[in-house]
DNA sequence: CCAGCGTTTGACAACGGTTATCACGACTCC
DNA sequence: GGAGTCGTGATAACCGTTGTCAAACGCTGG
């Protein structure tokens, strides 16, 4: 059903050789400069169906933009960001989680889903000063 | 510095009769009906500058509309959202703030911040059901 | 290997929420 | 009342994202 093109394939390789969270426009520019000509409509259509596969986590920025990465682990865990350089780092909460649904039952809710992301300075970017 | 004028008292009042979290292309719209002629850059303004003093709390859907609410406490505190009617209970979450604080300086970030969102299906709209 | 057909692509336009512009009006202080 | 300041609002611009649709492509069965 899902076939395997040039352009697909670019953008998969793409995310695995990069760490950070990058927003697909980002990604648009990395491709066109290593010479992988591609439409931005098409990585945007790419990263939706990658996302909706699960093979890529996104998160929004304060702004709105969406970020994508390619995460180790498939399975629901949530991301520490450096503020300063995107570097990023997958977090595992069995705390968080059982708080989530506790919570939520406290207050009569069901089927109760969370946003949980961790913001912050990274040890190299607090280093290097302002 | 800030001026209390017709439409900023306006929008104030009428975030004070809302109880859920809504958008500011809502709020123009209610503002309008109720025969407070208003424009739209001054919804978003108003909004912007109560946010900035703390005054409404902003939250970002999932396609990254931003979406007040003038919440009961001032303090530090988060949602627990309905997905179906939008209503909105606080949360306050000591748990998780130590939590976010540990997991953070365990990785070497500093100046940790976060973000703690919820989301389910109130009891009124589970009772009616699909 | 090739024809056929459904899928994917990409340039471009359109969309939707938000922000910038800027002339105008309202308020303040003297 | 006049100068200076600040807020307003219609409109245009912005920016990330999604829709359009003809052409290109990848797969499969023959
Ligand atoms: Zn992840
Ligand atoms: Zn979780
Ligand atoms: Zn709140
Ligand atoms: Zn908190």
């Amino acid at each position: 059903m899902q076939r395997m093109t040039r352009q697909r394939s670019a953008v998969t390789e793409l995310l695995a050789d990069v760490e950070d969270f990058r927003s697909a426009q980002q990604l648009h520019e990395l491709l066109r400069g290593q010479g992988n000509g591609i439409g931005l409509a098409t990585v945007y259509r790419t990263l939706q169906s990658l996302a909706d596969g699960g093979e890529v986590d996104v998160l929004r920025t304060g702004d709105g933009e969406a970020l994508y990465r390619r995460c180790e682990r498939r399975e629901h865990h949530h991301h520490l960001v450096c503020r300063r350089c995107g570097a990023t780092v997958e977090i595992d909460g069995p705390t968080v989680e059982t708080w989530a649904a506790q919570v939520g039952a406290a207050h009569g809710f069901t089927e109760i889903e969370h946003t949980i992301e961790l913001t912050g300075t990274c040890a190299r970017c607090a280093a290097e000063g302002p």
